[in-house]
DNA sequence: CGCATCGTTCGGCGGCTACCGAACCGTCCG
DNA sequence: CGGACGGTTCGGTAGCCGCCGAACGATGCG
């Protein structure tokens, strides 16, 4: 019987203490907040999210040990900094389910506006480790659109697009048990983009080439000149592509025209 | 400032409001075990729930309440009877997704033991609405070793697998946004299987072409004569597969030769 | 109609927990 | 060496929340 339900005096038949437990750690606003701004992918210090959540530095500190305790968060120390990032992908996917399963916009309302300004700037993001918002979702249309990528079936790279991968030069490692290519709903634009290795790979590939630069501390990028002429060349992704609002529930693509939906053949 | 934190003094930068709402609601013991059992798809009265989780109704009616008006759950009024269900099959992967993040078996401590019984019963199960536990990693594991379904680049139906349910006269219809083939991590199993519209309708498919029958008023389901010998005239799956324990971190096969994992093109 | 059953509402209780400030410790740097 | 700074620990406080039983309403059935 849990700590916490100590006082239960009827016999529990089934429980669910890991289930719960888990969520529990995301069921705070503080600590929710942590979450959110660590799927920038990057390190933060104890301070940097006290600041961000607007609480106390104690409270803090005593949130981050609840989280890395439920191995949420890996923490690095270095010298009197605590950086603490989110343990790995999994719980950033976690995280991004959750997110995406409220309402749209509910934890970020001014992001909209604030993303308006800016001309060359197309509203990119990322989300823990590959590229997502507008970006993501043009990168992620195109590759479709190019058969690098099978949207229709479920969500898989072709062996083209394993091909171009290879022809970028950008590897593809396989790590443990994450998958080449995996979906990520994304909660501004509502539609998956390109995650997994695959996606990973493609934004650190990004990041390292000048195609994009990080802009603050959070997780917006913003795509260069030479970003926009690679992404033009090698995907065909119109600049304006990029600037506008792309339109929600696009159709992708079918490959083959048999049968689709299928019904009883003759 | 929301109800919770009115308290708080310091002005807070950052919220998540909605994410911490929603985790909280699955953070309640008694709440978890209810999702969990509502995740053999079917609905369930709310004094099976209380009597199931071992707490008073009034204190079930009360979680029910949360439930419903979190949009978790939907609920059924017939007659004096509440019925509640899952709202969809988005929060079924959710619930899944969340409970496979915590280590194995700790939410069903009992479950290896007691599938152990019985001689002609493979121990299979649902998730929601497709076929998971040992069935449901044999039939994942049968489609891709026949390239019906494609795992090693992301998860993804192939051309041949549409036509396999075509011939099998099973309809994929596409409902609303759900992919057409989705992997879901079996928390027991710790291995993806078939979900998504294609896992939905196979199951539906078995249970309704007696492959398979529930048991009990749970997600257990036992394989039929007729089952076992469709699984292995359809999918070349061996009765034996369905008895044995499937071996963890089974390989998958890679179609195509060609540069896996891709290097740099000389 | 009258009883049994299912569910809901309400009051009350007890415990968990998020919060803060103050004190303290360790690191960095002038 | 000493001050500044980041982080942690420790009391103490306040509020939320899950739990129950009792009372009540509604439905179904004989």
């Amino acid at each position: 019987m849990s700590i916490r339900n100590a006082h239960r005096t009827r016999p529990r038949t089934t429980r669910a203490p890991g289930l719960a437990a888990l969520a529990g750690l995301i069921a705070d606003e503080t600590r929710a907040a942590f979450l959110l701004a660590l799927l920038d992918g990057r390190a933060w210090t104890a301070g940097e999210l006290a600041r961000h959540a607007g609480v106390a530095a104690s409270t803090a500190s005593e949130h981050l040990g609840k989280l890395v305790a439920g191995e949420l968060l890996a923490e690095e120390r270095q010298g009197r900094h605590r950086y603490v990032r989110l343990a790995d992908a999994r719980v950033a996917q976690l995280v991004e389910d959750l997110a995406a399963q409220v309402t749209p916009g509910a934890d970020r309302p001014r992001s909209l506006r604030e993303s308006s300004a800016g001309s060359a700037m197309a509203r990119g993001r990322t989300c823990y480790d590959h590229l997502a918002g507008r970006l993501g979702i043009a990168v992620t249309d195109a590759m479709t659109g190019l058969q690098l990528l099978r949207q229709d079936t479920g969500f898989a790279l072709t062996d083209e697009g394993l091909a171009w991968f290879d022809d970028q030069g950008i590897p593809l490692v396989r790590t443990g048990r994450r998958p080449l290519a995996r979906a990520c709903l994304d909660w501004t634009e509502r539609r998956p983009h390109l995650a997994g290795v695959a996606g990973a790979a493609l934004c650190r590939h990004a990041l390292g080439a000048g195609w994009c630069l990080r802009i603050g501390s959070e997780r917006a990028v913003k795509i260069t000149e030479k970003g926009e002429r690679a992404f033009a060349e090698l995907l065909g992704i119109e600049p304006t592509t990029l600037h506008r609002h792309a339109p929600l529930f696009a159709q992708y693509p079918v490959r083959n025209s048999r049968a689709f939906p299928t019904s009883r053949r003759p």
